[in-house]
Formats: C-alpha cells, structure tokens, sequence
DNA sequence: TGTAGTTCGCCTTTTCTTCCCCTATACTGG
DNA sequence: CCAGTATAGGGGAAGAAAAGGCGAACTACA
C-alpha cells in the first residue's frame, strides 16, 4: 500500500503540523495548509490515507489524528537514507593553508575504515589510552583477531574476567605487557596465557 | 525468472522514485524518466516485471506500484556489499571491567553523527589541535555553518586566504581569538570581518 | 448550541488500460 | 536455408476508472 502524492502532502503535512505545535490539525486547518476550499475533500484524503495505514484516528473525534507508527518508521528512515553515509572529502586543511582541493569526487565512508569482514564498535570508558588521544566517550573500531603484531592497541580479555584496552607487547617468550597510554597508570604484566586478545583497534571515532 | 537489462532499469528508476519522494511514480514519470514516448509500452514493462514478481500493484490504481520483498531484498544486499557502512556497537569497554553488553542490535554509523545536512570531511594536516587530542592525518567531520558558538571548534578562513583549524572565541564586540591546542602555538587575534567561519566540527576520524 | 467531523451527489483531472501498429532478435521445424 | 513463431522493445490514441475537488446538508461531541 503506497500514497500518492497528494496523500503524502496531506500526511506530511499533518505531521509537520504536530510536530510544530504539539497537537494535530482541525480539518479545516490542513484545507488551509493544503489550498483546499471543501472539508469533504480533506476528509476524503484522511480516510484514504487512514485505510492504507499512515494514520490513526478517532472517529468523530476533532484533532485525533495521529501519523501511525509505519508513517514514522518509513520518516525516520528516509532521513536516515538521505543523511549518506557516505560523506564528501573535500580536501586537507593545514596551518596556514587554504583548503588543498582533493582529486574530485572523492567520498569517505565507515566501509573504507573497515576492509575486514568482522569489525564491531565499542565505546571507551576511562581515559586509559588519552596519551594516544583516544578519549572518554570515543567509539573505537575494533577488528576481531587473537592474532595481532607488537605494539598494537587492543582490546583484552585478562584472566577472564577484566577485558581493557591497552598497547600490547610481547615480553620475552611467554609474557606480555598490557601498556596503558596514561602516566598515572601502570602497565599490566601478565602471562601470555592469561590474556586473550580480542580485537585491534582499527579506527577512532568521536561526536562533539 | 530474471529480469532483462530495460527491466532492471524500470525497477531500479522505480524503486528509486518512491525512495526519493514517498510515493510512486505515474506511467508518465516513468516514461519520462526512461525516455520513452508511449504509456503503452510503460504498461507492458510493469506487468511483465509484476509477472516476474519485481513489484506489485493494484489493477487500475494511481502510483500503486511498489517493488516487491524480493527485490527490496536483493538491493538491500547488494548495497551492504558495497559498503558496511553500519557497523555493531557491541557496548562499552572500561578499563577493568568486561565488556558491557549494549542494549541489542545497536549500530553506528556516520549517518548517527551527521544529522544535518551540509557535512563534509577533511584531513587535518599539523599538530595544531594536538592538545584536543585531534591528530595530524585524523579526518574531521565538518558542519558548513556560519554561524557556531563560542568556543566550538571551527574551520575558518582568515583574511581570505589562510584556513586554520581553531577553537573560536569571540572578544568583545567585534573581535575573535582563533585558539590553537597547542602549547608552541599563539592564538590568533583579529577583527570579526576578517573571519569566515566555513564550518563546525561534528566529529573525528582516525585510521591506525 | 456551536464547532468540528461526516456523508452525499456531482464535477474535473489524472492516471491506467487496451487495441492495433511496428522493428529486431532468437528459436524451431521443414 | 527459410518460413513460422515467440519474445523484448517501442509507439499512438481512445476509453475507462481512480483520484482530486466542490458545496451543501447532516450529525456528533464538548
């Protein structure tokens, strides 16, 4: 079931309408916001549209109506679809130098962070890692692997109960050193068989 | 049953009309948007993709077209095989504590930090910011505006030929402090007219 | 007792359907 | 090898049915 343009007029309008000013429209008010001279008209539309499921309301009821919940999925993901997330890069800012133009067209995205297939999110609480300016709050990509080199951050699993974030080293044979990146903070020497590595950070991403 | 190129193009400009406005196109649209000069043959593409079951519709209806669960199915994955731009926020991770579980489901992706319209990305280039933790090579998510807050970090063109990237403060009445995160850095001081604001950062960015 | 919602004809415009036409390409049986 | 047939693609135009719209009379609820 889909509307056509003028149902999707009329329920954009009301609910455009409700969300200006807390409660829905008279008839007579959408035959105004729509250029409309006759009531019937409108209640044409409502009823039309209320049959194909955008709208609730009731009967005979003023200032009932209210855009259903399907009218409100299909809004949220239309915003959601139309926000790309594919977003323009435009170029490089320096010191002292107007914008560099880049080569055109160019778009960055989450998909170009992430090459690999199992990448998931976490958001960082503590400040453990702001000596490498990753921060409270900061979502961190992770890549799954127990396989990482010397000196990435990860994310472990220590003695099966602490999971933390931290550089790791291998120290001698059997021992590795969980180095957290903040002064206050001691690192965490352990036997390899007690830490389980989770992940290496791939990215970092933060809103202001 | 498999569609033939011109079919594939009748549903793709379809599915893409109904995406774009919230209702279905009319056989003229669709005329138009393929370039053809008679309705009848419109008719003929819809009910033969209707057949193959690509869409559906109501028998004599206006804009009752829409694509099928099978074919919504088949863009959907195809368009996650080009870019994983969601990705799982598993929960949070606190140094000593295991990983909180979030609540279910739970994605992020840089459509959750791009509300706005007009967002576009830069790669910062110096150490200016270093003290916000924002790095040479980080992108940065920038909000076009020209109107920001006080003490929001800005892109600015000073003067009209240098853009920099400072936190803005505004100094009595009609002068700014461009303030750098940077201890080796001076804040630069200047009359309001001579600064551009171009934008303000939403977020940021970084690949290890 | 109004004001806001409902119902009922009646009209216009938009949109869909159908019928007949054409070309090109591929497949099928003689 | 060729006629015959089927299918995809495209076209013009007439006709029919929704969709959109109007005024007026009618009804329900606060």
């Amino acid at each position: 079931m889909v509307l056509t343009r003028r149902q999707r007029q009329v329920i954009d309008f009301i609910a455009g309408f409700l969300q200006e000013n807390g409660y829905s429209p008279s008839f007579q008010e959408i035959a105004q916001g729509l250029g409309l001279n006759s009531l019937a008209t409108v209640h044409k539309h409502v009823l039309t549209i209320e049959r194909k499921g955008f709208l609730r309301r009731r009967h005979n009821q003023s200032r009932s109506i209210e855009p259903s919940q399907r009218y409100l999925q299909e809004a949220r993901r239309g915003r959601q679809e139309r926000v790309a997330s594919e977003l323009p890069l435009l170029g490089r800012i320096a010191a002292g130098k107007p914008v560099e133009a880049a080569e055109q067209a160019e778009t960055i995205s989450l998909g170009d962070f992430v090459r690999q297939k199992d990448v998931f999110v976490l958001q960082v609480r503590g400040d453990s890692m702001i000596e490498e300016h990753i921060l409270d709050g900061d979502f961190i990509l992770v890549e799954k692997a127990d396989q990482v080199s010397n000196g990435d951050i990860v994310v472990a699993l220590v003695g099966g109960s602490e999971t933390t974030l931290k550089r790791l080293y291998r120290e001698g044979k059997d021992r590795v050193r969980l180095q957290p990146a903040n002064a206050r903070m001691k690192p965490i020497l352990v036997p390899a068989g007690e830490v389980a590595v989770q992940g290496r950070v791939l990215g970092v991403l933060r809103r202001y």
